[in-house]
DNA sequence: TTACTTATAATAGTAATACTATTATATTTG
DNA sequence: CAAATATAATAGTATTACTATTATAAGTAA
């Protein structure tokens, strides 16, 4: 599944020149996630990618008005590819239990595989989502970026599952909040597992994540 | 409770020079609150700050070296302050029960009073953490800001409510995965439900984030 | 092939940021 | 009153996150 040549198609309101219409674009998208994920959002500067993907600065701004905009495509890419991971592992399940733990296993598990057909590391845009994309939307500019819709592929993604919620338990009253709190949650605790263990019980090889999502959820649905 | 004028003492690796220890440190603190608030970290400068509490910029730098160092004593004095709401509000209550629900309320509430004998306003600090605090730790200098004791008040926090929930159930497997969720999803929720309400289920008046969230422990905890 | 269009690169410049360093002037304390 | 300390003012720096302009190269249509 994960081995197919997908095409994600990302809405124009989200750059300004399309990135995967030209070598150079492809070159700004697949270099800026590798260097967001060795020196950090901060330290990153569109000079920096210039030299690195031997090109001008002036150019990359001809793709992306701004940084910030940049990691809102890369994010909106990495939310948009987990939507199609979703569709595909839940289709043809009839188990609504076994969908639902299909979901929280995509957006809760390590993304350990690397699509080769594709210009974009995966491995490495699933680091950059744990730990930069909080600073996206945490910005004062929140409200008229939603209105753009700057985050409406990962809405999208927490109303697919909060569905698959439903449909296991209709009356389950926080569908929205269940699964956004794990969905977030699993990124901290990623995030805390290499940097703040003691916030975490995480052990290597255990897949402690997961499995306390996955509890977490069920646990919370199941009618006395 | 929250009308005893508590002293917080802060550890001097958090600042350079103690901000307690002058008016203009206490001016720098409080008038970093309100400005932090109202403009966001980024926004947020020592220039305009010195300008508004009538001093220089240079002044400011005596007592923090930067504004993440200021940002991160902000984020312990909070994280002291609500471990003292914790200690007094569990004091001679016999039943670990209650003692867990009146903990995950501290944590998951909407702060709404502000203590009046402090020049800090913890409704503006409550709302500084909800919008601005995953800036501090997601950064590339965290491991060697964490050996230093910058995170140490929330993890805290973290290890003390944590400690409640395997009184109540000693063989729960994930006891800091569950408190360090609980807390960093409140405060997302808060966030989404200003900002991104269809991430959320959030009504108003009707506390549906301490519900959620004391739902979700108490059925993560229960054994069947 | 030429002319036109479009893409890219190079250069220069700007206001602001996040500081550092130095000196001058108050204020406190011994 | 002198000495020490705190604060304020001034100036300066490297870098950032851009914008604007011009030059050059490549692709395409007549």
């Amino acid at each position: 599944m994960d081995k197919l040549p997908l095409h994600i198609s990302i809405s124009s309101d989200l750059y300004t020149k399309n990135p995967e219409s030209s070598v150079l674009g492809q070159k700004i998208v697949s270099k800026s996630i590798e260097m967001i994920d060795a020196l950090g959002f901060e330290d990153f500067t569109f000079k920096k990618l210039g030299v690195e993907i031997g090109s001008n600065e002036s150019s990359v701004y001809r793709y992306f008005e701004s940084k910030h905009a940049l990691l809102v495509y890369l994010i909106n890419w990495y939310w948009s590819w987990i939507e199609y991971k979703l569709v595909f592992s839940t289709l043809n399940v009839p188990s609504a239990n076994e969908r639902l733990t299909k979901a929280i296993f995509i957006v809760t598990a390590e993304v350990t595989e690397d699509n080769a057909f594709s210009y974009i590391n995966e491995v490495l845009l699933n680091k950059i989502i744990v730990s930069e994309s909080s600073k996206a939307y945490h910005t004062k500019a929140i409200d008229d970026e939603n209105k753009k819709g700057y985050y409406k592929t990962y809405k999208r993604v927490v109303q697919r599952i909060s569905d698959l919620v439903l449909e296991l338990n209709p009356s389950y009253e926080f569908p929205h909040m269940l699964i956004s709190t794990v969905i977030e949650g699993a990124h901290h605790q990623r995030y805390f597992s290499k940097h703040l263990p003691s916030l975490t019980d995480f052990e290597e090889g255990k897949n402690n994540i997961v499995r306390f999502y996955e509890n977490l959820v069920f646990k919370a649905l199941a009618k006395k």
